[in-house]
RNA sequence: GGGCGGUUAGCUCAGCGGUAGAGCACUACGUUGACAUCGUAGUGGCCACUGGUUCGAUCCCAGUACCGCCCA
């Protein structure tokens, strides 16, 4: 064997193994009537290569699965991959410019889609591959994608049952609006970041030249302010939204506007009267306590604005620019007078009006707030102040007005994949109306159908599905599943001309039509054909004209399809029945589903666990998974969020070159604490590296001494009787029940250092060092068998988390029936444990520590050998002895061993049972031999103390548990005995001198 | 502002009613039949603070301070 292990080499070489025998084929390995065992990757973005996290996250599920596999249960792994359609759409749209091709909008959808679904087959394989290198044992002949095979007709399939079961509504609702994509995001797509912002403070003249004297007074009543004023003072942070306000809204109990509420006042720059309100919303003590009603452009807004019945003016177009559709303003603003003063108008009719005086239209919105702002205050109706100029040159002074602008930080809501501000906006969109499906979803979780963890994760879990907001899944996007929804023409309502012909618009108007939710064009078109009673066609742009004609000649009613598209986690929230056949009854969905276990980020309970358990409930009935496991963000070292702009991302696939795949692997099982933080840090990485190599060591020592010659793989340990033989295999019986009890718990860490600490810290530190003088005694064929099952088990326990090394172990020190990946994993209990050897082993170890630790102390060189003289044995401790003294005497460095009383000018140890004398006459000092004894001495007063004072004190022993008042006497005896024994060198040395 | 966490050795973290552990780092020594990606021995803790419950609190409870994360 070479002296480390090729990682490098290796692993290309077993993965291609793994992969070439589909090891990880879902029921690969299992035994006949095993219980199933199955995971769902949380699928990666198409367009993504793999960081940490996935990393991490991957390594949990492949470590449970590996575990399972081994166990013979009835295992799959479900890989796959999401469209991800705001994030795909982004990259190949940069691409397309990169390239100087046509944009989007020239190629048109169906050229552009080709695009993306170009972009998918060259580098959608990228994370795939990736995750291969980490060793992830996937079944890859079932690698899934949410936009092929039967995927989208599953989603298509939830979203008509969903519309027919009154789950899924249309509506004309605020949305969170996206300028750059120009798409409508849910509320979680948001991220809300504090930037400076600004407070402008302006002035609505009340009409007909009305006045009011306004009050102003401080907390304790007394009037602070009193003057006349013909006009109400308003604050705000988005002066272009003024264009658009329907009200200005005070507080009901605030006594400064009460003279005045009901009246009108006019809107700056604009020919139109709004009314003052009352309302709760308003916060007397903020600003002026009078707030402007913008109800299509903010979200407080609009309900005050639903509240009062006002009309809510749209201003902007869907790219963030002032509108400039639609008619002049003049006209438009005739029509908004005819609706202020009682004029029936629907929302649609409203939503078509455009206030946008002229000369702000197609004005970027930040470019119109300049320009509102400049406008205002040459009106003369910004609210000034007095401000002192000095002229440079001459000296002279002057009082200027300027307007009051409050810099003040504000809440900014940016789109989280454009990082572009984001509009509140009015506009037609689907919702899930998740107040309808909420209910199962929180019921699973209360009666522990399925378990979160760690239990935190309920909590987050039941306080955002108890305050549950509707579900936007509509997205003006291209790439995605589109709503299969087709708008036809409402006849009833008087589409018919005078001539009888009929008008059909091109383009749906929210209550203006029908819609036609079916699965596909033809269910499309019989249902629109049963509902008119006539001919239908779908309108499409190639045949507009044709189209068209037929329709103007009664001939075929056009239905048109809504463009957008399903919210990505709308079809992600299907990943678990999606990927295994639904809605067939298959094989694979009767066997797997509910899956076990669910290992992703707790960042995403809100955008896919959740979602995942409404839907499952509400499509099948069923929860998606039994067992949720949550984790945090991979950090790194020092705890900072890995951003490509701090420089701080540590990209796995260089760990892997750098350190191989199962040092990053054991490090990622050795971080996962439940609950626990994520710090990635490189050091720990080579520890583990290191870690491998040890093992690899103790096998090529196992080589070296032919260990391994006719060796055969056997469950059941060989028959021994050699102490540290039969300790050995005790403490690998108690190393498998330490792993399998951690992971089934999903303690990672655990498992992780139950093995590190088994393999380091008992195989290599201790095993071999005593194997090595069996190998010359008469135990040498008892103790080369239990070597080459220890080693064995230790591949075997370590082969989930370090797969790559253990492997190659495997297949390097034996020849072996089945590769490691499905051997079966040991079910050998308590019974392989003696603990008579236990307390043997333990005497030895402690005898050969204190021995080690004596001699370092008082500077006995590391390669002298020393006599040993035991002046107590008792008979347990003498047999001890004899068994063990050729490890004792070889690991401790002794040479001659004799009874009897210490001779002058020793050191002397103390243990349980016994103690021994070290002579090292002329070799030691006096002084610092007593400073030794009287430190260990001091630890044990120490201890003896409290000892002592808890048995001393009649309420412990009157209260305490017997075996915690009998462990404390025990403890108490033999610490005391060993303090004698010091106590007494300590005499003899002082004797000395 | 609301919710959820955290505060333990120089660092990163376990532990969570019976008087504190690991890895890394550090110090000294060391090529003893695998391993210097190593060995041996060691240094290092008022377990954030203040109360309470208890025979006993790092652990349970309440509060305080500071630090995160999520949602407004």
């Amino acid at each position: 064997m070479e002296k480390t292990f090729n990682a490098a080499e290796s692993e290309a070489r077993i993965s291609k193994l793994w992969i070439d025998q589909k090891v990880g084929q879902a029921g690969a390995n299992a035994k006949t009537g095993a219980e199933a065992f199955s995971i769902m990757i949380p699928p990666p973005n198409v367009t993504g290569s793999l960081h940490m996290g996935h990393a991490f996250n991957n390594t949990l599920q492949d470590i449970l699965i590996r575990w399972h596999r081994m166990r013979g249960h009835d295992t799959l792994w479900q890989v796959g991959t999401d469209h991800a359609g705001i994030a795909t759409q982004m990259v190949v749209e940069r691409e397309l410019a990169k390239s100087q091709a046509p944009t989007r909008r020239e190629m048109g959808r169906e050229a552009f889609l080709a695009k993306v679904w170009e972009w998918k087959d060259q580098s959608g394989g990228t994370i795939i591959n990736q995750l291969k290198r980490l060793g992830a044992s996937c079944d890859w002949d079932r690698e899934a994608f949410t936009m092929s095979g039967n995927f989208p007709d599953a989603v298509i399939k939830v979203f008509v049952d969903m519309y027919n079961k009154g789950l899924i509504y249309r509506g004309k609702r605020l949305v969170n609006w996206d300028p750059h994509f120009e798409t409508a995001i849910s509320d979680l797509e948001v991220e809300n970041i504090e930037v400076k912002g600004h407070m402008w403070h302006f002035k609505y003249i009340l009409a007909g030249g009305e006045t009011y004297e306004y009050v102003e007074k401080d907390a304790e009543g007394q009037v602070i302010l009193r003057e006349k004023r013909n006009y109400i003072s308003i604050a705000t942070t988005r002066p272009e939204t003024m264009l658009g306000d329907g009200a200005v809204a005070v507080h009901p109990s605030d006594a400064r506007y009460a003279p005045i509420v009901g009246k009108m006042v006019h809107l700056p720059l604009c020919d139109r009267l709004i009314p003052i309100i009352t309302d709760e919303y308003p916060d007397p003590s903020f600003g002026s306590g009078a707030v402007k009603i913008t109800g299509a452009h903010d979200f407080n807004d609009y309900l005050v604005a639903k509240r009062a019945n006002l009309p809510c003016y749209r201003l902007l177009d869907t790219r963030g620019a002032m509108r400039s559709d639609g008619a002049p303003y003049d006209v438009a603003v005739a029509r908004a007078r005819e609706i202020a003063a009682g004029a029936a108008a629907n929302e649609a009719e409203v939503d078509s009006l455009n206030l946008v005086p002229e000369k702000y239209r197609g004005l970027d919105r930040f470019e119109a707030r300049k320009q509102v702002v400049a406008d205002i205050t040459a009106a003369g109706l910004a609210v000034t102040v007095l401000v002192k100029t000095i002229d440079e040159e001459t000296g002279s002074e002057a009082l200027h007005l300027e307007p009051v602008v409050d810099a003040k930080p504000i809440m900014q809501p940016f789109g989280d994949r454009s990082k572009v501000v984001i509009e509140p906006m009015l506009t037609d969109q689907w919702f899930v109306d998740t107040a309808k499906i909420v209910g199962p979803a929180l019921d699973a979780v209360r009666n522990g159908d399925t378990v979160i963890m760690p239990q935190s994760g309920e909590r987050t879990y039941f306080h955002w599905l108890e305050n549950i907001e509707p579900w936007c899944i509509s997205r003006q996007l291209w790439w995605g599943h589109q709503i299969p929804v087709w708008y036809g023409p409402n006849l009833a309502k008087g589409f018919q001309d005078d001539e009888g012909k009929w008008q059909i618009s091109k383009h749906w108007v929210a209550g203006k039509d029908v819609i036609f939710c079916a699965a596909n064009e033809a269910e499309a078109i019989a249902k629109a054909e049963a509902h008119y009673g006539l001919p239908v066609r779908i309108m499409a742009a190639d045949q507009e004209e044709h189209l068209l004609d037929l329709e103007e000649k009664g001939q075929a009613v056009l239905i048109d399809r809504d463009p957008d598209v399903l919210d990505t986690w709308f079809s992600s929230g299907l990943w678990p029945i999606g990927t295994l056949g639904w809605p067939d009854k298959t094989p694979e969905l009767q066997r797997y589903f509910p899956t076990s276990a669910l290992i992703t980020g707790a960042d995403i309970i809100f955008f896919w666990v959740a979602r995942m358990m409404m839907m499952q409930l509400a499509v099948v009935n069923e929860v998606p998974f039994k067992t949720v496991y949550l984790h945090g963000l991979v950090r790194d070292a020092k705890g900072k969020k890995m951003s490509k702009s701090l420089g701080n991302v540590i990209d796995p696939l260089e760990i892997i070159d750098e350190f191989g795949a199962d040092a990053l692997r054991f490090a990622n099982a050795a971080m996962a604490s439940l609950g626990g933080t994520l710090k990635m840090d490189t050091q720990r990485i080579a520890g583990y590296r290191n870690f491998g190599t040890k093992l690899w060591n103790a096998c090529r020592f196992a080589e070296m001494n032919g260990v391994w010659e006719g060796h055969a793989t056997q469950s059941t340990p060989p028959q021994v009787t050699a102490t540290a033989n039969l300790w050995i295999i005790g403490e690998t019986a108690k190393t498998l029940a330490e792993v399998d009890a951690a992971l089934k718990d999903y303690r990672f860490d655990t498992a992780a250092d139950s093995l590190y600490k088994f393999v380091w810290g008992k195989v290599c530190d201790w095993y071999v060092e005593f194997a090595k003088p069996l190998f010359d005694g008469p135990a040498a064929a008892e103790t080369r068998a239990t070597m080459a099952w220890v080693l064995d088990q230790s591949m075997i326990l370590l082969h989930p988390i370090m797969p790559f090394i253990t492997e190659e172990l495997w297949s390097t020190t034996g020849t072996r029936a089945k590769l490691l990946v499905h051997t079966d994993w040991p079910t050998y209990g308590a019974d392989l444990i003696t603990p008579e050897a236990d307390r043997e082993m333990a005497f030895v170890t402690t005898l050969i520590d204190e021995i080690r630790s004596a001699r370092a102390e008082v500077h006995v060189a590391a390669g002298l050998k020393v006599d040993l003289v035991a002046t107590a044995l008792s008979p347990d401790a003498r047999a001890a002895w004899a068994r063990n003294d050729t490890l004792i005497r070889r690991l401790a460095r002794i040479d001659g061993f004799s009874e009897g009383a210490a001779p002058k000018g020793a050191i002397t140890l103390a243990l349980e049972g016994a103690a021994f004398a070290i002579p090292l006459a002329g070799l030691i000092d006096i002084a610092e031999e007593k400073a030794r004894l009287t430190k260990t001495m001091e630890k044990l007063a120490k201890e003896i103390g409290g000892l002592k004072g808890r048995l001393n004190n009649p309420s412990f022993v009157a209260s305490a548990p017997e075996d915690v008042v009998d462990e404390a006497k025990a403890n108490l005896e033999a610490r005391e005995d060993e303090a004698a024994k010091l106590n007494a060198a300590l005499k003899r040395l002082s004797e000395l001198g």
